[in-house]
DNA sequence: ATATTAACAATCG
DNA sequence: CGATTGTTAATAT
């Protein structure tokens, strides 16, 4: 409970542009998949203002052309956010964000690597 | 309980 | 564009 107010601290912090780091927060990923967990793990480690694609991730954990369940995975990010599924792209355009590629979520999703400072 | 299929936030030629 | 990929959830056997 003394962690979900610094959480919401840090939140504030980072939407106000500054270099956050969210990995102190613990989370629970025990209703997904071996797999979506490690695709989480790895996703945590990106660097703030730093980008991936799915292809590369997928590359990183030795599933060389699993880019396409990297997707399914991250579509279930319990984390927005505190989980950086967001600086996870794709190679040619934008991929999705928050479950779908919708057009919403997709706006959101530049508007915080644009945050970060990532050029689009 | 296992086998098959469809659906995906993708990628390559 | 089409073929193909890994994983999961739904469906069928």
């Amino acid at each position: 409970m003394e962690d979900l107010e610094r959480l919401c601290h840090e939140i504030l912090r980072y939407l106000k542009g500054e270099q956050v780091d969210f990995s102190w927060c613990p989370v629970n990923l025990s209703d997904l998949s071996d797999f979506e967990r490690d695709v989480l793990e790895h996703t945590r480690r990106i660097p703030y203002g730093h980008t991936m694609t799915y292809g590369e991730l997928a590359a990183q954990m030795g599933r060389k052309r699993a880019s396409r369940a990297v997707g399914s995975a991250l579509s279930k990010n319990p984390y927005p956010i505190i989980i950086p599924c967001h600086r996870v792209v794709s190679s040619k355009g934008m991929g999705g964000f928050c479950g779908s590629k919708d057009p919403e979520n997709l706006s959101l999703k530049r508007k915080l690597l644009e945050l970060e400072g990532v050029k689009i």
